[in-house]
DNA sequence: GTCTATACCTAGATAGAC
DNA sequence: GTCTATCTAGGTATAGAC
């Protein structure tokens, strides 16, 4: 599941990869036919060839790097531990802060939301990825790690904001600080619950 | 102070509100001086009379949406009423949210982040947010409201976060439930700080 | 499949008349 | 102060040759 192999020539898939490096650089309005092609190192005729314009192009470009996004994170959520190291490795892996996400980013874009299958990606994910942590928190509920008045539904939304949320405050910022004080501030309001779970003997 | 005054002629003043407006809905590369110019009302010339091209414009328009965002906030969070209170008015205070926010939004923009003088009061908007929620946080475990383990700095820029990050899931989304779900999420989890300091009896 | 030529529109700004 | 030309570049796409 959440395949991001793709089908097609190896100029198609230079163009789509070229695109979406380019929505994340500089989001949809940004991109440019022009832009793309050159990056991709194809011609006009090639970017019409395979796609029908701009907007297919990113349809297939969105798609790919909501899958990957996807993947990403459940890489990191699946792995062995408790449920409370899990949302912290979730929270401070490795990321490109100041260069923001790839998905969440184009949320931005007033012709991504306005498009329906441009968006489409956009709020598959972030449903898949408020559910996989509310999973990954209800386990941890189930474990005695928290407690049982532990809101998981709520705190994952909550989780998923914080790392969005902390890319604006970065990026606003121009350094990578205000995305991790923001990260570090919300596991310390979880782990007040755990300790309610567990308190000191 | 934060005043929102501005000087200048009528014309001036239209030429900054279009131009907020279009920052808002369609960012700094989407917004074009001649949409500025129908927006306001004003032609070619009215335009680079007063201002000295569309990145001129924008500081301008980006300044004073930063000061009405400031003492917006500042107006919830200056009321009476508990610490909690507050923060729970300035989490769920009427927002038109899948606009977004006026000054947050930008932050996903490329050519805002690269001019210092644009990004300034992107940046300065959030350390003032983040030194006035830790201050009301403050207050409220100063009163007994709150545990004393409370990392107010860290609550602080996690709130200022999923508030920012709950426009992003909403947009995605295409509805508002998101956001709400996130800073109800976030408030719960203070709310369990509120718990441990006057535990049940 | 890929190329070049062509087309029309907009972005962003300048010059000079009034 | 505001207006109307005018300009160069790029956005986005089609047509048709190879």
């Amino acid at each position: 599941m959440y395949s991001t192999c793709m089908s097609g020539t190896d100029t198609a898939r230079r163009l789509v990869e070229a695109t979406q490096e380019l929505l994340w650089e500089r989001g949809y309005v940004g991109t440019s036919p022009r832009a793309i092609q050159q990056r991709a190192g194809a011609g006009q005729g090639s970017m019409y060839h395979h796609f029908g314009g701009k907007p297919d192009l990113a349809r297939a470009a969105v798609r790919r790097s909501a899958a990957q996004v996807r993947e990403a994170a459940d890489a990191v959520l699946a792995r062995e531990g408790s449920a409370r190291e899990r949302v912290r490795a979730y929270l401070e892996r490795e990321r490109e802060v100041l260069r923001g996400c790839r998905v969440g980013g184009l949320a931005q874009d007033p012709d991504v939301v306005a498009d329906p299958e441009l968006r489409a990606p956009l709020a598959e994910t972030f449903t898949w990825l408020r559910g996989r942590l509310a999973d990954v928190l209800e386990e941890g509920r189930a474990g005695g790690e928290f407690g049982p008045g532990l809101d998981t539904a709520g705190t994952a939304a909550a989780i998923v904001a914080v790392v969005q949320g902390g890319y604006v405050l970065a990026r606003s910022a121009g350094e990578p600080g205000p995305f991790h004080e923001a990260a570090d501030g919300l596991l310390a309001l979880l782990d007040a619950h755990a300790a309610r779970a567990t308190p000191a003997s």
